[in-house]
DNA sequence: TAATAGTTGATAATGATTATCATTAAGAGG
DNA sequence: CCTCTTAATGATAATCATTATCAACTATTA
């Protein structure tokens, strides 16, 4: 849950490899799926064939760098002011969104 | 490319089956991919384990609700703003995102 | 202690996507 | 029309992430 790099199930399943060797990855499916459907974290489902997990499920975005395949968390701005209007515009209730932004980090845009 | 119905592999398959049936799912895969790298249409990855395509490369959120699965296209909202905000104060740049909302639709809202 | 329910690891099964490959189609000169 | 070269196709096999199965083990409860 601590974990900030937005790991996919076989980064978990190989750091707590390395702590327990016994556990397999069939558990390391199940209870991150049930930590998912219970709402304590959060699938991040991106253009890449495999999905990320986030153990921090406050409300942010994501940006992938389309170079280096980086994670970083976007968390200064106002996210609450479009949920609002289009809750509102489309007479819908939102829950819960997933934003993925597409780029490059400042150090793929350095180098050329 | 002007279907507005998010489809899958397997629907658009289905679609282009009906018209030419020597058509096989190997090429729908081939040329649907070859739009998306060519950036002619675009992957919608979702929670859910198929992918949708999109012809529509314009800049939209999406909306799915978790009851019916529908997908909506949501356009009445200036989307500029917090990404130019966002490349500003992170140093990067950002060439594309995808904003997928969860959450009930009008009519699923209704039933009870 | 005994009974029941839940969890686990290993492995098989599933299902979407991709790779392979022989065949067919298309294009470019001549 | 021909030949040559290159690209696209359909069928099928291979791949790979995820899920289901199931017997063994663990926890819980009474």
């Amino acid at each position: 849950m601590s974990d900030k790099s937005h790991p996919t199930i076989q980064e978990i399943y190989n750091k707590v490899h390395m702590i327990d060797s016994t556990i397999g990855q069939a558990t390391v499916y199940r209870n991150v799926n049930k930590l998912v459907s219970s709402g304590k974290a959060k699938k991040l489902s991106t253009n890449s064939e495999v999905d990320h997990y986030d153990g921090d499920i406050s409300n942010h975005y994501h940006f992938i760098c389309t170079s280096c395949n980086k994670i970083v968390d976007i968390f200064n701005f106002d996210v609450d002011i479009p949920i609002k209007d289009i809750q509102k515009s489309h007479n819908i209730s939102i829950d819960n969104f997933d934003m993925v932004l597409y780029g490059k980090c400042s150090e793929c845009n350095k180098s050329y």
